[in-house]
RNA sequence: GCGCCUGUAGCUCAGAUGGAUAGAGCAACGGACUUCUAAUCCGUAGGUCGCAGGUUCGAAUCCUGCCAGGCGUGCCA
């Protein structure tokens, strides 16, 4: 509908210069924006004050001559005005919005779906922690966005993947094993050093004692290298269990785990380096490969095989990439912790060097999470074992209110996460808030029923009636819903949706204080059901998508 | 040193494509339950949008410089 009001001002326009009383030459960008205030309009342009400049004349002035060509052939403006330094703004016929509840009833829980991203393939991937350690509290961060922003966009229309790539060979898997090899040794009664690079968690300790428990001490004869791979195998997959656990209960799903040790025995690392080799884009230098991401604006070239013949996590990488394009996706979307920032520029000179589109491949970077308890900073490093583990804080606070709490900052705005705090909101978090809403207007349900009152659909109802300033906020609210979740999925700022929220469970606190739904008046308790659906449902679907309860009662 | 991110009310943070009087929650203060849930609502107070320039009809938003904090800057991942 907002197309059909930029076609009307287009038309409009370009009418103006065929009658020679506006400029010729190509159109500037025509905005449509929504005024904060009601009395400026369902809608307000800007384009006069643009055109302003090469028209040599007052904005207000062009503005008059838009208005007066403009032809309203389906008649869905009521009036229109100039206003302020040159803004025209557009007030719609009454009905115009309540024509989005027939939509919204007529789709039910379909409503907000859309086309944007039909017949596109999209793999998000993210989350991808090494198993060497539990999830933190970071990790729960880009879990809930990662979550968040793959429902948005399928609910706009993407075909959407999720996966988890995991580290499960290299350095990092070396560690983890001589780190529970050397708690097994002290299980088994002998004295030895512990790395000063291991981890030094506790459930290292825990993990050895189970081996040591239920296997004895048989590791003890074999080989060294040939045990810290054993156990560094077996503790990676009994924490890859265990996270595996957390983030269901987390309420984080994954189409796929993506093991980085398939993508060798699959030899995929190796080919892709010789294709690139083949390409011009690999070069020697001081016994190691190295890759030209400079090529393609990196600062430094980046080695891909180190000179004791391993190859680097950045080439497995690349090979990885190469894998999600020939399985046909058509958008990656990588959700990095923001510690890896430096990272892009050699992943985006990668992306180029395949021959890939740099636009099919996008980053999303997660600013860390600082945790607190109670005015002292939580150390989280996974290495000294010092940190508070995702699953404690999804004890303490629920979560509802930890994913809640995620979403209500930007991507790459820091957080500073305070449990005292946040248990502290769990009374006065916006989380229930929002979900109150939704609550409130079940019970108002109930109390229909009890009356034998039934919840209308649209056709049965005078939606007429509904012409309060607070009805046509909510309805106007329910209206852009489809609107923002195309928002979302463009800039890839899923949330938005609480601000949304929030915005929505208010106007409706608000009216449901002023106003009673159910009354002594029929057809204006009908109506008033009616508009309580719609925003019952958009309240539902939002919270969905955030994966978040939408309780019946409370 | 260089690069990226951040800086908005006492606190935590929103502010889509540059727009009209910069918003919300918490904290503070004062009110509203014989009516569908008071986990709510209504009101009051609270601002040099880090600082200084620039771009233009118009800047929290774009550009430059500076200040502060975080992160990165590996033949680690």
């Amino acid at each position: 509908m907002k197309k059909g009001l930029s076609g009307i001002i287009m038309q409009a326009i370009k009418t103006g210069q065929e009658r020679g009383e506006l400029a010729d030459g190509p159109l500037p960008p025509l905005t449509l924006e929504y005024p904060k205030e009601a009395r400026h309009g369902d809608y307000a342009t800007n384009i006069a004050m643009v055109m302003a400049s090469r028209e040599q004349r007052p904005p207000r002035e062009i503005a008059e001559t838009i208005l007066r060509w403009l032809k309203d052939e389906e008649e869905i403006i009521d009036r229109v005005e100039v206003a302020g330094p040159g803004f025209i703004n557009f007030f719609l016929k009454e009905d115009y919005w309540r024509h989005f509840l027939s939509e919204a009833d007529r789709q039910g829980e379909r409503y907000g779906e859309g086309e944007l991203g039909a017949g596109k393939r999209v793999l998000v991937e993210f989350l991808s922690a090494n198993p060497t350690g539990p999830l933190h509290i970071g990790h729960g961060r880009i879990g809930v966005f990662g979550d968040a922003l793959a429902n948005i966009l399928e609910k706009v229309g993407f075909e959407v993947e999720r996966e988890y790539y995991v580290n499960d060979i290299g350095t990092q898997m070396e560690l983890l094993g001589r780190s529970v090899y050397m708690r097994y040794l002290q299980e088994c009664g002998k004295k030895v050093e512990f790395p000063a690079d291991g981890y030094q968690g506790a459930y290292i300790r825990e993990i050895a004692r189970q081996i040591k428990e239920g296997e004895g001490d048989r590791y003890l004869p074999l080989p060294e290298g040939r045990v810290v791979d054993l156990l560094g195998q077996k503790a990676s997959d009994v924490i890859l269990r265990s996270i595996k656990d957390g983030l269901k209960r987390f309420r984080v799903s994954f189409d796929r785990w993506y093991r980085e040790g398939d993508l060798y025995r699959r030899g995929l690392a190796p080919r892709i380096l010789e294709e690139l080799q083949g390409r011009g884009y690999i070069y020697e230098l001081d016994g190691a490969l190295w890759f030209k991401s400079t090529l393609f604006g990196d600062e430094k070239d980046r080695v891909v095989v180190r000179a004791n013949g391993a190859t680097t996590y950045f080439a497995s990488d690349i090979a990885y990439h190469q894998d999600k394009y020939d399985r046909g996706y058509n958008l990656l979307i990588d959700i990095w912790g923001a510690d890896h920032h430096g990272y892009i520029p050699r992943m985006e000179a990668a992306i180029q060097a395949l021959g890939c589109d740099k636009s099919s491949f996008k980053v999303v970077l997660v600013q860390l999470v600082n945790l607190w308890r109670g005015g002292e900073q939580v150390s989280m490093s996974t290495r000294t074992g010092e940190f508070t583990s995702l699953q404690e804080v999804m004890d303490e606070v629920g979560v509802d209110a930890c994913r809640y709490f995620f979403m209500l900052r930007r991507a790459d705005s820091p957080l500073d996460f305070d449990l005292e705090l946040a248990k502290k909101e769990g009374l006065e978090n916006p989380v229930y808030y929002v979900q109150y809403g939704h609550a409130r207007i079940a019970s108002i349900f109930k109390k229909a029923a009890e009356r034998g009152i039934n919840v209308p659909t649209f056709s049965e109802v005078n939606a007429s009636l509904l012409r309060l300033s607070e009805e046509t906020g909510l309805i106007k609210r329910v209206a852009i819903f489809p609107e923002l979740l195309e928002g979302m999925a463009l800039s890839l700022e899923p949330h938005r949706l609480t601000s949304y929220l929030q915005d929505l469970a208010g106007l409706f606190h608000s009216y449901y204080n002023k106003h009673m739904v159910i009354s002594g008046d029929k057809e204006m308790t009908k109506a008033r059901l009616f508009l309580a659906k719609s925003i019952k449902a958009v309240l539902q679907s939002a919270l969905g998508l955030l994966g978040i309860v939408a309780p019946e009662e409370m």
